[in-house]
Formats: C-alpha cells, sequence, structure tokens
DNA sequence: GCCCAGGGAATCG
DNA sequence: CGATTCCATGGG
C-alpha cells in the first residue's frame, strides 16, 4: 500500500482489490452514505470522514498522515492480505461466484460501543430502518460533529429513560439500549477486557447484556473485534449454508476466515434474491 | 390487511 | 432441552 499527502488530503493506493462502497454499505456499518457526486460521508471513531474512491486510488480528505496510521489503517483493515484469503476462498465455487460481486469487501473494525448498538437495533429489523433509528439516536443525544451528530457515549445514554429515547423509534429495542449503556458505563460488562479474552468467553460476557444473543454477539466480535474466524448467522446467511452446503457451515478450510466468507455470502445472496439462491444451487 | 426485516426474551411443555 | 409467542415499527 502506498500513502501520500498531497494539500491536506491522504491519497492511497496499491492497496489491491478493494470496493469502498461494498466495503460501507453491505450492512456492517451504518452511518455512511454516498453523496451525489460520488464521495462517501459518514461519523467514525468521532469524527467525520469525507472519502472518494477512484478506481486505482482512494482520497480521505483533510486527514493527517498521523491519523491515518494510527486510526483508519485498522478501521478500514488495509493491512490485511484480502487477495490471499480471496485466492483461499475461491477453491470453494459458491465462494469463488460471491468473490467475483463482493471480494472486494473489508471487514471494518468499528468502534465497540457503537456496534454493540446498532447490532442491538438491528434484530429483527430491516437496514434502511436500523439506519435512521442510528441517524435518529446521533442527531438527538450526540455532539456536533462534521456537518452531523457523534454516535452518543454509554454515559449519555445511560442517563436517559426508555421513554427519553421515543423519538429515534426504536420499539421494543429500546430498553436493551438502555441495559447495554448501564452495564458498561458501570462496568458491569468491560468491553475493553473482552478484547483479551477468547471468543466464546467474550460472547458469554457480552450477552449479559439483554438484547444480545449469540448473533448479535458474534456481529460484534467480527464487526468491531476483527475475529474474521466468527460466523453470525441471520436469515440470509441461514438460507444460503443450507441452500450451497446442505449444512449450517462452511467447509472446513475456510473456517480461518469464515466470517469473511460470511460477508461476502451475506452480501452475494442479497443480490441474488430469496429465488436466485434456490436457482443457483 | 398481510408479510418480512442482519433476533432475543419469556413462557410452556 | 426444543418449540412458540410476543415484541415496535415501517416498507413492500
Amino acid at each position: 500500500m502506498q500513502i501520500s499527502k498531497q494539500g491536506s488530503d491522504i491519497i492511497v493506493s496499491d492497496y489491491g482489490f478493494y470496493d469502498l462502497a461494498l466495503t460501507l454499505d453491505c450492512g456492517q456499518a451504518f452511518r455512511f452514505s454516498q453523496t451525489d457526486n460520488g464521495e462517501w460521508v459518514g461519523i467514525a471513531l468521532g469524527r467525520q470522514l469525507k472519502i472518494r474512491d477512484r478506481g486505482d486510488s482512494i482520497v480521505f480528505y483533510d486527514m493527517t498522515e498521523d491519523e491515518f496510521k494510527t486510526r483508519f489503517i485498522r478501521y478500514f483493515d488495509f493491512e490485511r492480505d484480502y487477495k490471499s484469503i480471496n485466492e483461499l476462498l475461491s477453491k470453494d465455487s459458491t465462494l469463488k461466484s460471491a468473490i467475483e460481486v463482493a471480494g472486494g469487501i473489508h471487514i471494518l473494525r468499528q468502534d465497540i460501543w457503537e456496534t454493540i448498538c446498532s447490532f442491538i437495533i438491528s434484530q429483527n429489523n430491516n437496514i434502511p430502518r436500523i439506519k435512521g433509528i442510528i441517524e435518529r439516536l446521533c442527531e438527538n443525544f450526540g455532539e456536533p460533529c462534521g456537518d452531523g451528530f457523534s454516535f452518543p457515549t454509554a454515559e449519555k445514554i445511560a442517563s436517559l429513560s426508555v421513554d427519553d429515547l421515543a423519538p429515534i423509534r426504536a420499539g421494543f429495542r429500546a430498553k436493551y439500549l438502555i441495559d447495554a449503556s448501564q452495564k458498561i458505563s458501570q462496568n458491569e460488562v468491560d468491553i475493553e477486557k473482552i478484547e483479551e479474552m477468547s471468543s466464546d468467553d467474550a460472547r458469554e460476557e457480552l450477552k449479559k447484556i439483554k438484547g444480545i444473543g449469540d448473533k448479535v454477539a458474534n456481529c460484534i466480535l467480527l464487526f468491531a473485534f476483527g475475529r474474521v474466524d466468527i460466523v453470525p448467522i441471520d436469515v440470509w446467511i441461514k438460507r444460503s449454508l443450507t441452500q450451497f452446503y446442505g449444512e449450517e457451515k462452511f467447509p472446513d478450510f475456510v473456517s480461518d476466515y469464515a466470517g469473511i466468507a460470511q460477508q461476502y455470502l451475506f452480501h452475494y445472496a442479497r443480490m441474488l434474491g430469496k429465488e436466485g439462491i434456490e436457482e443457483k444451487k
């Protein structure tokens, strides 16, 4: 990967096969949107990002080299060798097809607290509405940040009641957000310690929070902690695994990167649609 | 009106 | 244990 400074911007090139749009809009992050001139705008790690994909290079507007290297290489998972991973996964014909359309996705390493809230909100919900609820959560309870609002802290949410959250229209999930904010701000669930724990222990620790079960916990382990062997199983992945492999798991050789495979398959399956998955078998 | 959405808690046998 | 039911809200 090449990193260079141009004015107040960062230009990144030679990063291999990477699809910024898919990475930001494949159902793992909910705070990015594309403006009509093709630029991606969102708020992550407490700052507003403006990014443009030029095909053979990516521009991060108004960012220092130090900030990019210390925070956003990790956030965008630029150091992982996706080319080799994709070559390995392509030995499976289903994943080969998925990689042809989704192989440019990187797994993001998002803020832990934000990811916890985002995937609590995701349960029994659809992506456009998840985005709306998160946006209202930030507008109502976050701090001004760039052209928008930062993600509110756990302490801020812990100071609120379920009724206070009514404007965000999260439905039955509001009480789960309150429970998460209280347990995390009081260190009853220590999100820093989870980094050191085995995935099984980490999952149980996260499940102490009401509204977090296996699937949401696995989303947090994958999309915040970068545990790319973890596979969250939602309705699309369940359908796909059963249809393509006859059981609810990937082939064994995939296991170290099953979380990445899962994300490729998630996008591929949604693109095909329910009927499309049936036909492909 | 119905069904579905990146599920989980509560309840019941 | 496994199976059912309910949960708020909004789009198709």
